[in-house]
RNA sequence: GCCCGGAUGGGGUAGCGGCUAUCCUCUGGGACUGUGGAUCCCAGGAGGCGGGUUCAAAUCCCGCUCCGGGCCCCA
């Protein structure tokens, strides 16, 4: 009986894992050099963690079990929510800020598309303990960073939920819906609510006009004619961006919905990718209090890593490959050799099928080496082994105490 | 949960009611037990699952599973 992969998982063959290496790897170097250091999280936690955050309609879209004392757990579909945990379980006396990063496998049990897994990789960051917008402006300008280190074609949008909040306080209750409405852009469904609700049409159209505010720094002008706020905190946080070169639109209609983000909100959409092409999200929230700690802002993004790897044209430098060929009864000689060869740096790989030479050195072109070291009775007579450039088909003898310098030698031509 | 399109050896395919299921690639062995890429030979390996129609199903019909694209959702 064959055993497929479960929907909406997938198995890495070497070079792809290959290249998903070097993009992480990329990704920590930018995070730590901006003073971030990695954590992790267990990857599944009570359920109530994700429903305190997120409500309890996320339970249909996540992996939920009872475990054997019937504790209701549910594999971590997103990585704030662990992290906050862990910051107000043990983190809450370190000095402030704190600069955590993650890299993680997360899980949604959502229809799977292009861009969208059901075991997916989220790279992310969370600043905790800051306010101020300049930790919002440190975390796009790193998050823009890592992006500009691919050379992505991708845009970046930043709202603020205060100023929407602000705009729509007036509704009460009503408003989170209401920015459900404008972070979906659904003009349609958000003037039949209004309606609904009784809200007039001049302020219709003013809500409109907020949710429609998208372009470069002089919309700020026009946000301050429609919505009586404080616009300083976004202008600050601009002339950072702008001062670090970041090219940005704002759009007030960015929303993220939930009712936790607390003021600059942005994402980053990237072109080519169908529906689902935002590769970045992220936003000052508030979330330790909810979860039984004393109230600490935050700020921080999240990568969606399988939808960057998509768009990422990388490779992984390939090391140099010697293939230690021999003949039979000479296993224990091959074996020293090649352990050798690795405790230099190179990669050696010996036959372990028992096969011919010829099969050996034709599995070395399989593989495409780079050399093949021949372990012969002549050459073992002499103190010899005989190496090959398996490029050029040279071959030579060589002591065998010099294998490694020769191939060193053979390296520099 | 909804809509559209798919599923044939490990990978890529042909057949579209009737021979032992085609071809390429691949994998293992051999020609060739001291030398890779070429060639030749041998071997291996397949119609997603379940039901139905039929003398006969990979082929037609239904259900399910999975895959691709989109909707919903997206913490």
């Amino acid at each position: 009986m064959k055993i497929e992969r479960p929907r909406g998982t997938r198995d890495f063959l070497p070079d792809e894992m290959e290249k998903r290496r070097v993009i992480e790897k990329k990704l920590r170097e930018i995070a730590e050099s901006f003073g971030y250091r990695e954590v992790s999280t267990p990857t599944f936690e009570h359920s109530e963690l994700f429903k305190l955050k997120s409500g309890e309609g996320i339970v249909e879209e996540m992996y939920v079990f009872k475990d054997k004392s019937d504790r209701e757990l549910a594999l971590r579909p997103e990585l704030t929510a662990p992290i906050m945990r862990f910051f107000v379980n043990e983190c809450s006396n370190l000095p402030k800020p704190i600069r955590f990063y993650y890299f993680e496998n997360c899980f949604r049990y959502e229809r799977p598309q292009k861009g969208r897994y059901r075991e997916f990789w989220q790279f992310g960051v969370e600043l905790i303990g800051s306010d101020s917008y300049l930790a919002d402006a440190e975390v796009i300008i790193l998050a823009d960073k890592m992006l500009k280190s691919f050379g992505l074609d991708y845009e970046l949008h930043i709202g603020h939920v205060g100023i929407l909040r602000s705009a729509l306080s007036f509704l009460g209750d009503n408003a989170s819906k209401v920015m459900r409405f404008i972070d979906k852009r659904d003009e349609e469904g958000l003037k039949n609510y209004l309606t609904e609700i009784g809200v007039g049409s001049e302020m219709r159209e003013k809500i409109k006009a907020i949710m429609n505010l998208k372009g470069g720094r002089e919309i700020i002008e026009e946000g301050k004619k429609l919505v009586n706020y404080d616009f300083s905190y976004l202008e600050k946080l601009l002339d950072i961006l702008d001062s670090a070169k970041v090219t940005y639109t704002l759009n007030l209609g960015v929303a993220r919905g939930l009712d936790y983000y607390t003021g600059t909100v942005f994402e980053f959409y990237a072109k080519d990718l169908g529906a689902q092409k935002q590769i970045c999200g992220g936003g000052s929230y508030e979330l330790a209090q909810l979860f039984g700690g004393v109230r600490t802002p935050a700020t921080g993004f999240a990568i969606g890593f399988d939808r960057i790897c998509e768009l990422i044209d990388a490779k992984a430098e390939r090391r140099t490959t010697v293939v230690v060929a021999y003949f039979k009864g000479l296993e224990k000689i091959a074996f020293q050799v090649a352990e050798k060869l690795r405790n230099s740096g190179f990669v050696a790989v010996v036959d372990v099928m028992e096969r011919s030479l010829k099969k050996q050195l034709s599995y070395a072109n399989d593989i495409n080496a780079d050399f093949a070291v021949i372990i012969g009775e002549e050459e073992v007579k002499k103190g010899n082994l005989s190496v090959k450039d398996l490029k050029t088909g040279e071959q030579f003898a060589v002591k065998a105490e010099e294998i490694t310098t020769c191939l060193f030698e053979l390296l520099k031509r």
